[in-house]
DNA sequence: TCCCTTAGTATCTTTTTGTATACTATACCA
DNA sequence: TGGTATAGTATACAAAAAGATACTAAGGGA
């Protein structure tokens, strides 16, 4: 079975779950439910609100959260997984599992090095 | 259950996946198995010698594929996934899986916008 | 003798990402 | 009157990623 011409699919995957934050942004959306712009903000020490938006924006074009604005001073918009969006589920699920052993991976390699050091 | 500080490790998992071009050596290497450079880089028009160059080595760097020189003129590199590598593929797959889903309900989308400038 | 091959390096330029900072509107509170 | 809050936008700038191009070694073939 030849999978070569679908390759391109997986960019395509990759191109929405890419970026430093985007991940985060849909765990976050995943585990909480609806969030503010403030609260995803609060969430995620470290990213600049220029960054948040942007990546909001990228996310809300390709239909993985909705964006719903009340019309009020201060402004409120709150954001949520569409059921497309949630249709990622599996994909974030695996990269969380391999993620934490990968870090273990990570930490007996650092401390074979660590030994090699010593000797 | 609060997952909130294991959220860096879906991050750790896309430091490996992500770039234009690691998921697609990636799955040429487990769909097809030893590869040469040169037939890597056939198998992806468009990538530079520098960038596959680049990311093979940071795929070897994290264990995930092996690399074998033979003392050669003119040079011949053999690579391959590791062990530890093929336990990306439930990732891998999940991407590929998703990515086609997510290129029909783009179409779909598109084709809905070009039928509202008909109208 | 020149050209071909492979698996790279080296160098430079362009593009994409990310950061920092200042600014806005309008209601509420002291 | 001035400060607080929210969800942004605008601008300038720095850093990182990607791309284009030229170069290398050493043997074989025309």
């Amino acid at each position: 079975m030849d999978k070569t011409p679908d390759l391109c699919r997986v960019e395509d995957a990759l191109s929405i779950l890419v970026g430093k934050w985007k991940p985060i942004i849909l765990l976050h959306l995943l585990q909480k439910g609806t969030q503010r712009f403030s609260e995803l903000k609060r969430s995620m020490p470290g990213i600049t609100q220029k960054m948040l938006t942007k990546q909001l924006r990228e996310l809300e074009e390709e239909d993985i959260i909705a964006r719903v604005v009340y019309p009020q001073v201060p402004p409120k918009v709150e954001y949520s997984m569409t059921d497309y969006g949630r249709s990622l589920e599996p994909i974030l699920e695996a990269m969380h599992e391999w993620g934490t052993k990968h870090t273990v991976h990570k930490q007996a390699k650092l401390d074979k090095e660590a030994k090699r050091q010593e000797a």
